[in-house]
DNA sequence: TTATTTTTATGCGTGAAATCACAGTTTATG
DNA sequence: CATAAACTGTGATTTCACGCATAAAAATAA
């Protein structure tokens, strides 16, 4: 998993990299104190994926939990149909591959790069050492876990209350929420994906998306600028659409 | 919580419970000594609910970690159009409210019994004491909560790409493994929810219910044996409307 | 058992989203 | 900066689930 080229920025980065960024970046690791961190640094591999890149496949074994240092990643399943759905999108900070490090069992998405994106990898034997050391990892991510469940509980209540607007405006919220910047006239967001990936994010039809946006813009609730931008200029009048 | 009648029930049954019953039903005290076990059981106090009556209501702050000890409870939330979005089926062995035992917020749904139900309640601060004597017990649930994840994020799959079929196909295959026993034809499933039910779980017109598991029918794939169970006679058959 | 209530099956019309097709726009690339 | 490639918007058409209505069946109570 790491080749040549990833262990040469492991060398150059890591100073760095292991006091200021990924075990401070990352909330499972908040708790820790300074020789903590440092232990836990030393455990760490450093790999770089280009946009398009996949960093694990669907039904691969992995054994390793990933940390997103910079850069983001989509999790999706392919259906049937041979579309893709998407379940998460894991920024800098979130981590994914958690599950292999209790049992032993294949990822159930593949996980690929949005977007230059560095990681750092902990293998699951270090792990193991480190959660036995240190509990209250497992607290941590615990708390990470829920914080899914409640985004996969609500997602599901909403794509199953049928309403298509509403998921429309959900995953606009979620985005703003994430990625949103202020702005005069309201929130600009930087959208992780493009029509067809938000229309794969929640079920949906491309063409869905983009007629409810379009809604969306007429209504004065948004602005697209360009096909990667959203200027969200009334955000309550949105939120109404969810109830 | 607990009320009068609870306690009388708790004293008359808490020998047998302690040792038999709770805390080696469940897999997150798996790993406990007797000792342990024991330790675990002077914590647990129990209740019992009569089909139909609520455990927890939308919205309400815990203190407990709830598991169940007989019977079975569906959780649900409410939406806007005032139907209900069931989430969770939660049998024997189950547990819920283990997100209040870190942060503390609200139930994000209800708790209702489908059936006369025992529960065990383990009070949040008791909990937080025990998990710091024995850490195994977070990275039980930790597994728990990562085979949720794993739920949730196959159902997101189904809803996401539209084929009716497969989520009917998917929620009686999730029957089957819960809730099938060896028939000489096939797999005998007793359902824990009517039509309605099964529709308010799969985001469906309980029509479409109906309708979808009447074709099945016709197909020789189920057979409906009055509206409380069905027979499975080709799962095999079943399974490919997944792919 | 019979009566009552609840649950289920099914035909049918409507409407909303999927799909197809294509033009127009934006973004990436050399 | 120009050209290619990828992405987006919108009309026309089709499909299929919803929701109403009603009859039948099953579960529950008397």
């Amino acid at each position: 998993m790491v080749n040549t080229t990833a262990k040469i920025n492991t060398i150059s980065n890591c100073k760095k990299c292991n006091h200021k960024l990924c075990t401070q970046k990352v909330s499972i690791f908040s708790s820790l104190n300074m020789e903590q961190l440092a232990k836990v640094g030393d455990l760490i591999n450093h790999r770089r994926y280009k946009k398009g890149e996949l960093l694990v496949m669907e039904g691969e074994k992995t054994e390793s939990l990933v940390i997103i240092n910079e850069g983001q990643v989509k999790a999706y399943k392919t259906t049937l149909d041979g579309k893709e759905q998407i379940i998460y999108i894991f920024s800098e900070g979130d981590f994914f591959g958690e599950r292999n490090l209790l049992r032993d069992y294949a990822s159930p998405y593949n996980v690929e790069a949005l977007e230059e994106t560095h990681v750092c990898i902990i293998h699951k034997r270090d792990f193991q050492i480190l959660i036995k050391s240190i509990p209250d990892i497992a607290v941590k991510i615990m708390e990470e876990l829920c914080m899914r469940l409640d985004r996969l509980e609500n997602t599901i209540e909403t794509m199953g209350s049928r309403t298509v607007e509403a998921r429309v405006s959900l995953v606009l919220l979620e985005f703003a929420d994430k990625y949103g910047k202020p702005h005069p006239r309201g929130t600009l967001i930087e959208l992780p994906l493009s029509r067809e990936g938000i229309a794969n994010y929640i079920g949906l039809a491309r063409e869905t998306v983009s007629r409810k946006m379009s809604i969306l813009q007429e209504e004065g609730i948004l602005e697209m600028i360009g096909n990667k931008k959203v200027l969200l200029l009334n955000r309550s009048e949105l939120e109404k659409t969810l109830k």
